[in-house]
DNA sequence: AATCCGGGGGA
DNA sequence: TCCCCAGGATT
């Protein structure tokens, strides 16, 4: 089946309106796709634009970073959260400069065997860096396919398999980069999760779904709830996130070279953290170290180098 | 299949 | 203030 009438009006308004300029779309560069790919599997593209910018400043190649210290790459990566990706994306640079002699591999398989690569990330390198027909996947994509083929996405009408299937046979041959940027652009700013902008969207007289009407999408929501866990009850103070968080950040701060040890790390953050017994917090930083983020010695607690 | 992993923006 | 956000690894 073709769809030329989706790709004509998506590629055209992603010529007019679309996010090109942005400094990771500029770039064919497979390890800048990388970094911002990594990145952006996190953050909005806002947060994800400057720490960017600093990022392929101070590793301006996929060599500076597989030789940079574990520690430097953390640092990097403050305030973009999700920390054990900056240890992964660090390792995959390793990983390439040993096994794949310095390069990107375009090949899904070899993309797939990289730490922190999964479905999409493999497909966005692909499509972004070698501008294959590829589609790069994320809950975004899904969302706006299945409104274009079969209307609003409450209830689904359409499993994730059948809409990932849809998804690559939509992309246009050739175009692979557009499309996906398009698709992710509207995704972003038009064909969003609430209050759609059906009115502008180029998409409207070929969606399913369009015009949504925002208070019925959210009574349609509500009557289908996404399954949850159990609700967290503490507050997020209390959260081994939050104090992983903060044991990260000023574990960043610490000059190179120093350490500091588990008792005056624990007083230092005291303030912050409230009344948490030195084993609790010992168990927060034993996970730290699992991850690949801390470095543990007789010395005391640093960033791994 | 379910859970963990941050930090921020917007309703 | 509360709700929502997203892919990958692990178990």
């Amino acid at each position: 089946m073709s769809h030329r009438r989706l790709h004509r009006l998506l590629l055209a308004w992603y010529g007019r309106c679309g996010r090109a300029h942005l400094p990771w779309r500029k770039t064919r560069d497979p390890y800048r796709v990388l970094v911002s790919e990594f990145m952006l599997q996190q953050t909005q593209v806002d947060r994800a634009l400057l720490a960017f910018e600093a990022f392929v400043q101070r590793f301006p190649s996929l060599e500076s970073l597989a030789t940079a210290s574990t520690a430097d790459v953390v640092r990097m990566w403050k305030g973009l959260g999700y920390n054990a990706r900056a240890v992964r994306l660090k390792l995959l640079a390793r990983t390439l400069m040993e096994r794949f002699g310095g390069a990107v591999p375009s090949d899904e398989a070899s993309l797939r065997s990289l730490p922190g690569v999964g479905p999409y990330t493999a497909a966005a390198v692909r499509a972004f860096a070698f501008d294959l027909d590829d589609a790069a996947i994320d809950t975004n994509v899904r969302r706006v396919v299945h409104r274009w083929l079969y209307g609003l996405e409450h209830p689904p009408s359409a499993s994730a398999r059948t809409l990932d299937a849809d998804a690559r046979a939509l992309v246009p041959k050739g175009r692979g980069h557009a499309w996906n940027s398009g698709l992710m652009d509207l995704g972003a700013a038009i064909c969003t999760a609430r209050a759609p902008k059906c009115s502008i969207c180029p998409i409207r007289t070929a969606c399913a779904a369009a015009p949504i009407d925002a208070a019925s999408l959210d009574a349609a929501r509500r009557r289908h709830p996404r399954r949850r866990a159990p609700q967290e009850i503490v507050p997020f103070e209390r959260s081994t996130r939050y104090v992983r968080g903060r044991i990260v950040d000023r574990l960043r701060a610490l000059p190179p070279g120093k350490r500091v040890s588990l008792l005056d790390l624990h007083r230092e953050l005291e303030p912050q953290l409230g009344e948490r017994s030195i084993g609790e917090f010992g168990i927060v930083v034993e996970s730290l170290v699992r991850d690949g983020l801390v470095a543990k010695s007789g010395a005391g607690l640093a960033l791994r180098d």
